[in-house]
DNA sequence: TCAAAAGTGTTCAGCGTACACCCATGT
DNA sequence: ACATGGGTGTACGCTGAACACTTTTGA
């Protein structure tokens, strides 16, 4: 097993995943970081990571690492990139996959963040970030945006329940600019994945606006049977 | 370094690159494949690889790996995903990291090719692959058709001078459909990163075709300055 | 009554797509 | 002269972008 009859010869090296965690809050998009208690650079600020054991997938290495720290197990979780410069690492050579994760910040389990040293940062005040981290987060927001384009994860961020102003701040945060009210909605009604529903959210307005959500089923036709992302 | 002070309890792993090699010929997309010469799958079809060394950036493993093949050292190649299932290498547990190449395939040392025991496979002719290299190539071709929608990474494939309906060919064995001439013109024109030679290649009628070259300049001035592709 | 956010339509330009005929040349 | 591939222009529909006012309601 670990010593193969005709590998043998080749080196091995240590594998790490490293996460990308979004949510968005207030707002804002935000990552979740840790601080690091272990060397090197312990008591810096740091992306989620953790090791790849030899008897794990890259898969359920990174999902064990996200569950560790936020108790959530089914989250949209894709990988990203997988860094390998020899010296990223300060300590010894480790190559890390990096993924990223969209999770519902009210779902989060705030007390394993605290156990980890884990604090949330918005996307644009991000604290300085060890090793290559910073470029592994760019990458994320490139593939983000990218993403929101073509697919509509970005309900994977939101609760359940919605308003249409709550989904139009997500998507400016993630493309970084202030869109059009009208075109925004026409567009995402158009797309069809999203249901009405009779309540109204009035945390953010006297007037209130209408909660919608996620139509699963009609996404999954769509993506199926669809002319809807056929380049994908 | 090797046994690293504070990583030393965590799992090494194998690490491979795979390269899904591009070439295009005969109005043909097609793949550089070799016949193993090594346990496991002795003598079956598989993609170019090799394993990443300790003191070896994964892109510096996948340029030699490819080098080693081709005897190419300026060609476009782009990490394109890893994959880590425990049981995906029959051998050992084996994380191998998938490269995309394209290459231009009359720059291609084809004695270099013998004598790994190469071949050039039509991209729909492809022999039953080892491991999970098909599903490598399925998502390469995913990517490249994605990738030459929004950048003309095309070029790549080509010699120098190329014939418009040899640039529409390729389009078209890219994405697997026909396109009009006409539309496809205009559409390529417009972008403004190929410049009319004044030279003609007769090869493939009797009229003659008039050659283009690639416009490096002017590409990166579009890329930067450039309202092109601005949301890559 | 007023401040603050929710909700609603139309117009225009640009782009992709459909479509058919003439041109140049070697045999 | 003819067969073969190269080269050209126009019309239409769709989609994305710009743009301003009314509605609701709690304070």
């Amino acid at each position: 097993m670990s010593g193969s009859l005709h590998y043998k010869k080749h080196d091995k090296n240590y594998v790490a995943i490293d996460s990308i965690i979004f949510g968005f809050d207030d707002g804002k998009l935000k990552l979740l970081l840790i601080k690091r208690n272990f060397p090197p650079c312990k008591g810096q600020w740091s992306l989620m990571g953790g090791f790849v054991g030899e008897k794990e997938s890259l898969d359920k290495a990174a999902y064990r690492i996200l569950e560790q720290l936020t108790g959530l197990k089914e989250v949209y979780l894709e990988q990203l990139y997988a860094y390998g410069d020899i010296n990223r690492d300060t300590e010894a050579r480790v190559i890390s996959v990096a993924y990223y994760a969209l999770i519902k910040i009210d779902d989060y389990d705030s007390e394993l963040g605290k156990k980890h040293g884990a604090s949330w940062f918005a996307i644009d005040e991000l604290p300085p970030l060890i090793f290559d981290h910073k470029i592994m987060v760019q990458k994320a927001m490139r593939r983000l945006r990218r993403k929101t384009i073509i697919q509509p994860v970005g309900f994977e961020l939101l609760p359940e329940k919605f308003t249409l102003p709550q989904l139009q701040k997500l998507y400016e945060a993630i493309h970084q600019k202030e869109m059009d009210k009208r075109n925004f909605r026409k567009r995402m009604l158009s797309i069809g994945v999203i249901n009405k529903l009779n309540e109204k959210d009035k945390n953010s307005s006297k007037r209130g606006a209408y909660l919608y959500e996620f139509d699963k089923e009609k996404y999954d036709y769509l993506a199926t049977n669809g002319n809807l992302f056929d380049f994908v």
